[in-house]
DNA sequence: TTTAAAACATGACTTTTGTCATGTTCGGAC
DNA sequence: GTCCGAACATGACAAAAGTCATGTTTTAAA
């Protein structure tokens, strides 16, 4: 992780995505003051499960995937977060350790804000707590839906799932392929499988014309489909 | 569900287990006063996946289950609410419909909580704001270790931590039984799995002296023996 | 450009888990 | 007490998923 290049957050179009929004002027300008810029490459840690985090970081470009070391050595991925995310917000607020640790998929841009101007915000301004519980509040829902995805749907339904989530989150660039490029490990991270078992249905998948692939660019060819199946049909 | 005997929610020892401890005396008065107290008989439902709730309920007494259809019929239960826990915040928070069911797995007593006290101290008492949004920073990190646990571990390590997890939040009777009972399905629920293969491992546990059972009553026999396999080892 | 390591891919086999069928036990209504 | 339905239990089998082995392709570094 290396310091990277200066900018306002008052000016940062990033904090529109995110709960910094509920600052107010005065309140931003000591954010924006105490904070510092970095530049992540990708495969480099941003914190680790178990760190104590001195404060929160706000991506503003590139994509973190946070994750967890099970028993057994593989490491799920609970969540991925991009532009506008804030991350280490959970372990900050409760005042714990980080549960998970987050990671750069891609090279990132982040910034870095101390503890002190999000707790101080927080204990005074309450826009910005609400702004944030909300935020809490969405992810619980979706962690939630993962959990019921997780025990009841096949490994196949949630490999069918997750490129459709990507689609909706990451977009295609121009010749329809998912903008988000995983390796088939990581995919296999996020479903919850072991990585042949993810390959295997890939190759399944393309073979039946869900989905194309070029390299380890993957692009869905029937949506519908992909929906079909991951509902069950 | 049915109306019950009036309390005031300024003596309520429940109280001092969730967020409302933060709200002023006059905000608890205010609370207080709109509150309605009911009973919910086992096996009634508090409210529906989908239903708009006007309100939050905090319990007073029993245990709730939070759990959610999935496509292929089964009730995955997220979460188990007891005493002092407030149900239904997230969907109020959201402003959303519940995303879970809430049923009650025992005779409950529940005091519903229009939203508009809540949602009016939320955005007037910093204190209360930052309370509730530390139990939902629990709740997350919960959830988050439910997702790995759904996709890492298998059935029967599930099971075991399931136990322990009972015996932890529900203690257990005199006897050395967990003190709340649950029906077969409904561990295969919490677990994630079919009930014959729940009912299976319990049969196995029960031969290997790692628990021990009374009718529905469940007692942890060998509880190293159980951490010891949900560690995987 | 060569080359070694990492990522991708696939076959063969095992283990885990789910499903269907069937039977038993338990608890409450009558 | 008798009866009925729900919950519990177990066997037999099928399907899903993991593991291990092995080979191929990419990628990135020397």
């Amino acid at each position: 992780m290396k310091d990277g290049i200066e900018t306002r957050c008052e000016s940062c179009i990033v904090r529109q995505f995110n709960s910094l929004r509920a600052m107010s002027k005065e309140e931003l300008k000591k954010v924006s003051d105490s904070k510092i810029t970095k530049t992540v490459k990708k495969g480099e840690s941003i914190f680790e499960e178990g760190d104590k985090l001195s404060g929160v970081y706000c991506v503003r470009g590139g994509v973190s995937k946070l994750s967890k070391l099970s028993a057994n050595g593989k490491d799920q991925i609970v969540k991925l977060a991009t532009k506008g995310e804030v991350i280490g917000q959970r372990s900050v607020i409760a005042e714990e350790h980080a549960n998970l640790s987050a990671t750069a998929v891609n090279d990132m841009e982040v910034c870095f804000i101390p503890k002190e101007s999000i707790v101080n915000t927080l204990n005074t301004n309450p826009n910005f707590a609400v702004e944030v519980l909300r935020h809490m509040a969405h992810d619980l829902k979706e962690a939630d839906d993962v959990i019921v995805n997780m025990s009841q749907k096949t490994v196949k339904q949630r490999v069918a799932e997750a490129f459709l989530y990507l689609k909706n989150n990451f977009g295609e660039d121009k010749d329809g392929f998912l903008a988000l490029i995983l390796s088939r490990e990581d995919i296999a991270n996020v479903v919850g499988t072991a990585t042949e078992s993810c390959i295997r249905i890939i190759s399944e998948f393309k073979k039946k014309k869900y989905i194309k692939t070029s390299g380890k660019k993957i692009g869905i060819a029937d949506e519908r489909g992909l929906q079909d199946l991951a509902e069950g049909f």
